[in-house]
DNA sequence: CTGTTAGCGCATTCAA
DNA sequence: TTGAATGCGCTAACAG
């Protein structure tokens, strides 16, 4: 195709580059008669100004990259999806990388954006990052982190609460009398999942339970995933010293083949979720009645399960909308502040079962079927 | 930041920038000693050439857009992963669009990509867009489409057997004993799920089954929608002038209300089969005693219902992979074929019942929980 | 109120 | 085997 440019442009209209890029920009003023000469050259020829010329004239190409483990987790597609939604709406593009927790691939990708001569990043680090991140940092490359920190790195992170959230998942069983509570979790290296061990703990230790490792058990967190893609990927325990088993469905088994088996489950994410409920129905283990389960993460299958399911809720959207903001104003050196975490919610549904009698609960509860 | 670029190179290694360049881009014979002078310069200086000053040298981007309804639809997170890991597989990267269903955000998004100088684009299209698309095939840009065909377009299609695959299920249900099955549909201007009424008509004909035209229902496809951007869609049927019920939850209602209800359902797509298991469940409608149900489309979740899901599989993520091969080869000017559908598949679980005995079937069924 | 012109960072033709 | 010089399409001084 021969593109048209602004040449061909201000030649039909019979005045400069510069008056035509003006017009287009709004950057000065243009007398009302050219300007509709322009706009009608502009018109006619069905002129597009070349984005990628003008961004290497301004040096802002109005794309930024976004990095993330997996779209195709649902848990980021909605996040994905918050910060698509508030770009474009600025008139940026976003460029979507999955590094499915490869270290290497995120660096891979970080050279990649940054050859791109991005605008802005916002990352969902590995946790386990070369110094390439850093490096960007220092190379005043505007970077927001999202959902998760990482070490190293001093970019505004925008998260959930999810300490607080494992908190009162965990207090919420404690309180319907459970007493052996396990926990589904994975790669520690990647905080989110870190804190809500920690909150888990804490909601033990304040109600003077012990806290048995052996309830700990860690899966690799890239359960679902296409099998195509599955096939490529390296173990995450080659990449941490962790000790991990390769799928929730597997790790549950361990904690099912305890003798003293927990009579409660909190499962950290929802890719876990049915890895669970998939040992459970193979093992013709009933929930609540032999094994109640809370899990992180809401989702619109969650309500429709057998029990419905009881969940923390976070604001996915939100969450990815919040981070998008902020990226804009780190861009345009507007002020900001340090974002707070966005509020979870623990969502009580059915999979739950009441062990002993207790008093009325002093948490934030919604009850929602 | 002082972004580092070929000059500082070339000075530091004390050559032109023509050296450079044909060392980066193996473009022709450089000494070996020069080449390694010019890569020790790389090294120290952390150079990256940017993509878009070669851009506009080039005139090619190494950027393709994916315009796709609804990243959110599990589907389509699926087809773009598909997309994305074949494109970085070689080093292309991928700008994605949310069209919603809406023409005029297509169009928008089209506008965009054009001005961003995308070397290739695939798109499922709204099935109703404006001339936009058209001219860009004209100006040759290349297009593959992808799951829908849209009128006026040549672009090659990359599709999976849509007709077929709701021929199977509908026939499934046939040979099960079931006279009165309804369809749950939604916009026909989407050429897809046009085919899979199709197929379910054919079923039915073929069985010598009359065609109700009240078992023939439809929604507004986008029933699954984060709440935030779901106030801000423009109701579908001003688009086009089917009558349309805005949701498949509410489109359910009026199936369960029939005089004589259906025994059995065929749900076009994953979407609005969580919209239906909604609606039965607060009727407290039992599958499959009360009425049986197949869907289009498998997902993590539907083996973990109970009942466990009947589903018509579509290969999404080799749909993603095999657009982006077709469009790689329309780029390099290769020689390609045009695309045969992919085949689909009928997953047997247990969400639908048997009426009558039957002799053994004759479709090309899987059985699996 | 508008035009001229010098880059932005790279690829590439022509020369040497 | 390598350099010099031009242009890709646009923006932004600077000049008028």
């Amino acid at each position: 195709m021969a593109r048209v440019n602004i040449r061909d442009v201000a030649d039909r209209a019979g005045v400069s580059t510069a008056t035509v890029s003006h017009v287009i920009n709004q950057t000065r003023f243009v007398s009302e008669e050219t300007r509709r000469r322009v706009l009608e050259a502009v018109e006619l020829l069905n002129y597009h100004p070349s984005t990628i010329a003008r961004g290497l004239a301004t040096k802002s190409t109005q794309t930024i990259g976004l990095i993330i483990s997996d779209i195709t987790n649902p848990f980021f597609t909605a996040v994905a999806r918050g910060v698509e939604d508030e770009f474009n709406h600025h008139g940026y593009h976003t460029i979507f990388c999955n590094t499915d927790e490869d270290p290497a691939r995120e660096d891979e990708y970080l050279r990649l954006l940054f050859a791109h001569q991005i605008d802005g990043l916002i990352i969902a680090p590995t946790g386990t990052h070369s110094g390439r991140l850093i490096r960007m940092a220092e190379a005043e490359v505007p970077i927001v982190l999202l959902d998760r920190s990482a070490p190293g790195i001093t970019a505004p992170l925008v998260e959930v609460d999810n300490k607080n959230g494992a908190y009162q998942a965990t207090r919420y069983l404690i309180e319907l009398g459970h007493r052996r509570i396990g926990i589904l979790t994975g790669l520690e290296t990647i905080s989110t999942l870190a804190m809500r061990v920690e909150g888990y703990k804490q909601a033990l230790q304040e109600a003077g339970l012990p806290i048995d490792e052996a309830l700990i058990v860690r899966a690799d967190p890239r359960f679902h995933k296409n099998q195509l893609s599955l096939t490529e990927l390296p173990p995450l325990d080659s990449i941490t010293n962790l000790q991990m088993t390769p799928s929730a469905f597997l790790a549950l088994q361990k904690l099912l083949d305890l003798p003293d088996r927990p009579t409660a489950l909190f499962v950290t994410n929802n890719q876990m979720t049915l890895g669970t409920l998939q040992a459970m129905r193979q093992r013709k283990l009933r929930c609540p009645e032999n094994i109640s389960l809370v899990s992180f993460d809401d989702h619109d299958w969650a309500p429709l399960f057998v029990p419905s399911l009881t969940v923390v809720r976070q604001p996915t959207y939100e969450l990815g909308q919040c981070a998008a903001k902020l990226l804009l104003k780190l861009i345009s050196h507007q002020p900001f502040e340090t974002p707070v975490p966005l509020p979870v919610q623990l969502v009580i549904r059915e999979s739950c079962r009441q062990l002993l009698n207790v008093k009325h609960s002093s948490l934030n509860l919604t009850v929602e079927m």
